[in-house]
DNA sequence: GGAGTAACCTACCGAGACGTAAGTTACTCA
DNA sequence: TGAGTAACTTACGTCTCGGTAGGTTACTCC
């Protein structure tokens, strides 16, 4: 009945991979098995062991290359043209990839084995926030910034593309992908462009003491 | 040996729900297991099923608890002062939060069992980037803004919150979270307030055609 | 002090998961 | 054509977990 063809050692991994993105992407990582995986690749579980080892193995193989392709794909726009253009580019490119690959955008925001929530993302930021960064030193170089202060605002701007893609992914809400780019890269260029020469200095309201937890 | 001394039913309740907080926030959902929970309260696992139901039942009621708290501490400030201020309150807010109860807002961004992820902050988003819309309504009426465009500022702006959280959940790194809070505050509200008239105008470059996945 | 009730426990079931041992089929190439 | 190897299976072991049945302990209040 089955048309089961012989696949290639390597051909087998790539359609693995491919089935297992799709199977983490709905189910997340703790809650998807192996066996299903195995299924709707139309062979048995061993055959995932052989290539992967475990779960986690086949999981981490899924995430490297998803976030490799994601690299990948923000790296070009962000290293050309000017300074606003590679900023744009890059959170356009961002956004495209969760409309190009929802199934692996979803896999790098679910949960991990690896624990620590997060931890794909947090892996993009090392790669290309430090790159924003870059782009933004040449633009305010000139406002003395606090070093300490760069990592905050690399992860403020990948989390409201993060969070902005996910809503997008969530939602669709009939707004395009390039538009929603357009707003969030105008809130963030803006932001950065007329940050105050040190924020840390501005006045504030007293901090309410914070009541503790029970316990 | 161990001092058990029996509780009355609201007072298991209470301790039941911090301790499930605690192990949900580490292990996850599906990775957290009641008997485990059960063992850490002192305990015997039908006594959790007899206050929550189910392992789902429990989760519900810790995050449910948990977006109460949290919220209750974002109104406070975003509803009162000048607008400036009630943003920077909101966001110092929100970070005390997560300074003051990693372990609940590890639960709030984890992966859900209702799936479609990050429900918890989604709903966050809804309680209070509504307000913060309101916020900003009286700001920039001015500029004729497409209304379709509100959530994306407001998922913008959460996820910089949120993902800034993250990392100092993760990292501490040594910025006090007031700090922190008057960065992100700063980008966020210098962001809003310099907004283009209309950001769909601008002139873009072409976006390149996107190479689907195969399959 | 004894009955009634609220809090609690031991022991178990069945399902489903990861991972493996050992054997089988089909393809290749001399 | 036949041996060797790469791709694949069936079948199982073992463990953990969610959830429940039925009984036991301690506290309260007449």
């Amino acid at each position: 009945m089955k048309s089961k063809k012989r696949l290639s050692a390597p051909e087998r991994r790539q359609q693995l991979m491919e089935v297992a993105r799709a199977v983490f992407a709905v189910s997340g990582y703790e809650s998807a098995s192996i066996e299903e995986i195995a299924r709707q690749a139309g062979v048995s579980k061993p055959i995932v062991y052989e290539h992967f080892g475990s779960k986690e193995g086949l999981h981490a193989a899924v995430v490297d290359r998803e976030l490799d392709t994601l690299v990948a794909r923000v790296i070009k726009p962000i290293s050309e043209g000017a300074p606003r253009e590679r900023f744009e580019g890059a959170v356009l490119a961002f956004l495209a990839y969760v409309k190009d690959e929802p199934d692996g955008f979803a896999v790098l925001t679910r949960d991990s084995p690896t624990a620590h929530g997060r931890r794909g993302l947090t892996r993009v930021i090392g790669a290309t926030a430090e790159r924003v960064g870059d782009v933004f030193a040449a633009s305010f170089k000139h406002a003395g910034f606090n070093p300490r202060a760069a990592p905050i605002y690399a992860n403020a701007l990948v989390g409201m593309v993060t969070q902005v893609g996910q809503w997008w992914a969530a939602g669709g809400h009939g707004v395009s992908i390039e538009l929603a780019a357009k707003h969030v890269a105008a809130l963030g260029w803006m932001g950065m462009r007329h940050l105050p020469k040190d924020p840390e200095m501005l006045p504030t309201k007293k901090v309410k003491a914070a009541r503790g937890s029970a316990r």
